[in-house]
DNA sequence: TCTGGGGTCCTAGGACCC
DNA sequence: TCTGGGGTCCTAGGACCC
C-alpha cells in the first residue's frame, strides 16, 4: 500500500494564471514576477502567495505587500478571489476520485490518496496524476510518494514545480536528513529556535538524537517530531465522513482601530450572524462561546465562556459575546475581532425553563425565517436594523462556503 | 514598514471534589 | 490549623498547519 500526497503549485497564483489565460489573457502570471495578496488600504496587505520568479526575487509567502514591492518594485499582484480556488479545487479532487476512493483533503490544494498497489505502479500512477492536472486543468502539482503520509508529504516539497518525488523509508536518510529542520513537517520557527539553541540544525540532527531527552523537553511534541524526523507515522488517511470538525469560527481585521464599545458590538454581531447561519447549517449546536480580540500593538488575547446550554441561537451567542467583551476588554484599540463557537452537540434536545423558553423559542423562529429567506434570495436580502443604514455589512468574516472539513488534526 | 483568515492540538494552572 | 494525593473540568495562551 503506498500513499501520495498532491499538493497544487503556488495554488492561488497558478489558478488565477490559469484563469486569465483562459478569459484571453496573453501574460501568464507564472513567468513574470507576480503575487495573489490583499489590499494595503484595508490594513489586508500581505503575500498570499507568490509564482516562481517573484520567489526568485526574494519575496515570501505572508510577508507585507509593501516589503514585496520593495524587493520587487515591478510584481505584479492580484488580489484573492476564494470562490475561484474553490472550483479549482474541486475539480482537482474530481480528477483524483477517479484514482482512489480513498481520498482525504487536508486543505485547498493538497490531498492524500492512498493507492493499493506496488511502488512501481503508484510511481507512474503519480506521473498520469500530474500530466492530466496539468492538461485538463492548465496547473501543474507536485505529487511526493511513499509508504506514509508524512513522508508523502515532504516528498511533494522537494523539488517544485511538475514534479514527482519518492520519499520511501530507505531514502529517508539521503533526502531528508540534509535538509534544515525548519522544512520538517510540524516545526515551525518556535521550535526551530528552541532545538538550535541546542545544537540541531537539520532533520538528521533531531533523527539522531536521543527521543527520551527530547521528550522530557518538549513533552508529547518532542517525540512526535523526533518520530517524523525518522520518518514514522501511522497516522490513516482520513476520509470526509470520518472528519469531526470541532469548532467554527470568524475573524475580521478591521480597516481602522475600534475604539468604542458601541462599534465592537456591531462587528461583533455581524460575526455573530455569520456563525451562527454556519452552525446552523452544519445542523450542531455549540456550548464554548469564545472572543479573540487584537489590538493596534498586535497584542492578542482570548476570553471563552463554558455554557450550560448548547445553543445555535444568533442573539444568545451575541448576548454572550458582548458580557466576554466587556470582561476582558481595557479600552485597547482593536485591530482583528475574532468569534468562535466550539463544544459541539450533534443530535440535540434541549433543556428549557418555562420563562426561557418563550423568548428562546421567538428567537428561534427568528433565525430560521432569516436562514431561509438568506438561503433563497441571497445574504443581503434580510437584515438586522443595526445594518441599515449601510455602513457595516449585515454578515462578516468568511472566504466561501467551502462546506467540507480540511487539515483534520495532526494525526497520531 | 506593516503584518489575513480558518482551523487543530497541547499544556499549565486553578477550582473543586473525594 | 494544616496536611496528602488523584481526578476532572475550565480557561488562557501558545504552537502548528494551509
Amino acid at each position: 500500500m503506498a500513499i501520495m500526497h498532491v499538493d497544487a503549485n503556488s495554488a492561488y497564483l497558478s489558478w488565477t494564471a490559469a484563469f486569465l489565460l483562459e478569459k484571453g489573457s496573453s501574460i501568464d502570471l507564472r513567468d513574470i514576477p507576480s503575487a495573489i495578496g490583499g489590499t494595503q488600504a484595508t490594513r489586508h496587505g500581505i503575500i498570499l502567495a507568490r509564482s516562481i520568479p517573484a520567489k526568485r526575487k526574494g519575496i515570501q509567502t505572508g510577508e507585507t505587500v509593501t516589503e514585496a514591492l520593495q524587493k520587487c518594485p515591478g510584481l505584479v499582484i492580484y488580489p484573492p478571489n476564494y470562490d475561484l480556488y474553490l472550483l479549482c479545487s474541486n475539480a482537482m479532487v474530481e480528477i483524483l476520485g477517479e484514482y482512489s476512493d480513498k481520498i482525504q483533503r487536508y486543505s485547498i490544494d493538497e490531498c492524500y490518496l492512498e493507492w493499493q498497489g506496488n511502488d512501481e505502479e503508484v510511481i507512474e500512477v503519480a506521473h498520469e496524476i500530474r500530466q492530466r492536472i496539468k492538461r485538463q486543468l492548465g496547473f501543474t502539482v507536485n505529487v511526493g510518494v511513499s509508504h506514509n503520509k508524512l513522508l508523502a508529504k515532504m516528498a511533494s516539497e522537494l523539488e517544485k514545480p511538475n514534479r514527482v518525488h519518492t520519499l520511501f523509508p530507505w531514502e529517508v536518510e539521503e533526502k531528508m536528513w540534509p535538509l534544515p529542520l525548519r522544512e520538517l513537517f510540524m516545526v515551525g520557527h518556535a521550535t526551530e529556535q528552541k532545538l538550535k539553541r541546542l545544537g540541531i540544525h537539520t532533520i538528521g540532527d533531531l533523527a539522531r538524537c536521543d527521543s527520551r531527552w527530547l521528550k522530557a523537553w518538549l513533552k508529547s511534541y518532542g517525540t512526535m517530531i523526533w518520530k517524523y524526523a525518522n520518518g514514522q507515522d501511522e497516522s490513516p488517511v482520513l476520509l470526509q465522513q470520518d472528519m469531526v470538525q470541532k469548532g467554527i469560527g470568524n475573524s475580521m481585521t478591521i480597516s481602522y482601530d475600534v475604539v468604542s464599545e458601541e462599534d465592537a458590538r456591531a462587528y461583533l454581531l455581524s460575526l455573530t450572524e455569520r456563525v451562527g447561519l454556519r452552525l446552523r447549517r452544519m445542523g450542531v449546536r455549540g456550548s464554548l462561546v469564545s472572543l479573540w480580540l487584537k489590538t493596534d500593538t498586535f497584542v492578542s488575547f482570548r476570553h471563552q465562556r463554558q455554557l450550560q446550554d448548547h445553543t445555535d441561537s444568533t442573539q444568545e451567542i451575541y448576548e454572550i459575546l458582548c458580557q466576554l467583551f466587556r470582561e476582558c476588554w481595557q479600552g485597547q484599540p482593536l485591530r482583528q475581532i475574532g468569534i468562535g463557537v466550539g463544544g459541539f452537540q450533534r443530535n440535540f434536545y434541549r433543556q428549557v425553563s418555562f420563562w426561557d423558553g418563550k423568548v428562546r423559542e421567538k428567537e428561534e423562529r427568528l433565525d430560521c425565517a432569516m436562514d431561509q429567506i438568506r438561503g433563497r434570495y441571497g445574504e443581503g436580502s434580510v437584515m438586522r436594523a443595526r445594518f441599515a443604514d449601510g455602513a457595516r455589512k449585515p454578515l462578516e468574516g468568511g472566504v466561501n462556503e467551502g462546506n467540507y472539513i480540511m487539515m483534520g488534526g495532526y494525526g497520531r
